[in-house]
DNA sequence: ACCTGAACACCGTTCAAGT
DNA sequence: ACCTGAACACCGTTCAAGT
């Protein structure tokens, strides 16, 4: 093990690591904890954006210094994945019982998505590398249990979890940016459209008007299908082979 | 049309301002260029990585001053959207004639994956802000006039080849902060899922090894197999109703 | 008319000095 | 033993002053 080169957040070293010094770490009776400033650094990031999320401003929230966050955490990198880990934790709601697997699924996709797209200042700081934390291997073991309860393999059910996670928070990442929360930006759309060289984007200046109604919701319910009807496909019996 | 708030880089208003604006632009007999800015930005970043990319470090690449680039740009974040969208365009190439669609699909997802994969630098920018740009909406361009030759309709097209985006783009930066690129991660992963409470994380406890050994590329797959049978399905031709 | 040195108002992080 | 004021080495951005 080589601890002279220091470990990235959000690496399995890293959240190793963590899990494995969090027994003989100290115990405090101040208020101070990673978790606390984790939760201040959300709801920062929540309400006023990234901007906002400094180590001076949490230092301010928590009435601290900025040093005394460095005693808790070992970089503003670190507090972002675990911070992050715990907005997972918070997006992920217990399906309601008896919709079947396929209505299940698409209830916890849907309700990821709502999250996501009510805090849209978390959207961009999700990068994967929570992905490993407690919260977020939380949603993996329930999602895991879900699609081996239907009949996939253990390896089909983990990749078919972590695309479904990759499609819901990437649909959402891909049009945060650019999508219809501005009343105007559809209609500034299609303006963008109709003025663009014909020669070059034929369909994009034909189908201007209609093109630029389509939001992201139906790319969204396009994909999430897809994927549904995949698990399906893998579920239903195949007839005996010749 | 209100100009005293500034347009947000990447949205529709303001890609519309900047082909409106490109028309009076003066000819300028110098070398300095926004084109030859975004380049820079773009090799910087893809060779030491986000941290590089600053403006002194443009600055002194160019050999101008940081108060220079801003006769070009009006921000950073306005100079990485150009950048990202003159990426995306480095990382479409046109697929092998006489495929077939699906095949054609296939390899483009395969090609722009690889692409992302070979440049992980520009990964973590790639925001959808740069989806109105030029180069990027050639690619769409490109993939709507596929989707439609094939029985799609405008719309259905539109939504197609914007899951597609989205799943190819964020599979890539989904995994990009904990990937197997480090040979340690696998055996580091599967300690993780080891140590894990059994009560809590049955699952992962008891496949910790085979878990450790699933990597992106099979969630990569999976997706993209989902997304063209769905495709396949749409095109089919269902028989006439009762 | 064009360019830029030098400054401004910030960052994340560290550490000697306090209690 | 614990905490922190003040500094350090950076940022992106601006503008008065140069040519």
């Amino acid at each position: 093990m080589d601890d002279t080169t220091p470990v990235r957040a959000g690496t399995a070293a890293w959240w190793l690591a963590r899990t494995e010094k969090a027994d003989d770490r100290p115990r405090r009776r101040r208020m101070l904890s990673l978790d606390l400033i984790a939760d201040t650094a959300l709801s920062v990031l929540d309400s006023e954006g990234a901007d906002a999320l400094t180590m001076r401003r949490l230092a301010h929230e928590l009435r601290c210094s900025q040093a005394s966050l460095y005693r808790h955490i070992t970089s503003r990198d670190e507090l972002v994945v675990v911070a992050m880990d715990r907005a997972v934790g918070q997006g992920l709601h217990a399906p309601p019982e008896g919709l079947g697997w396929r209505r299940t699924v698409e209830w916890q996709a849907h309700s990821f998505r709502d999250f996501l797209l009510a805090h849209p200042g978390l959207v961009a700081f999700i990068r994967g590398t929570e992905r490993l934390g407690p919260s977020s291997l939380s949603g993996m073991e329930h999602s895991l249990g879900q699609f081996i309860a239907i009949g996939l393999s253990v390896r089909e059910a983990y990749a078919t979890a972590s695309a479904f996670a990759t499609f819901v928070v990437g649909s959402v990442q891909f049009n945060m940016g650019v999508d219809t929360a501005n009343p105007d930006e559809q209609r500034l759309r299609r303006r963008l459209y109709e003025g663009l060289d014909p020669q070059r984007y034929p369909i994009l200046v034909a189908n201007a008007e209609e093109l630029s109604r389509v939001g992201s919701r139906e790319e969204f319910e396009f994909g999430l299908a897809a994927l549904l009807d995949a698990i399906e496909a893998r579920i239903t019996p195949r007839r005996p082979g010749p």
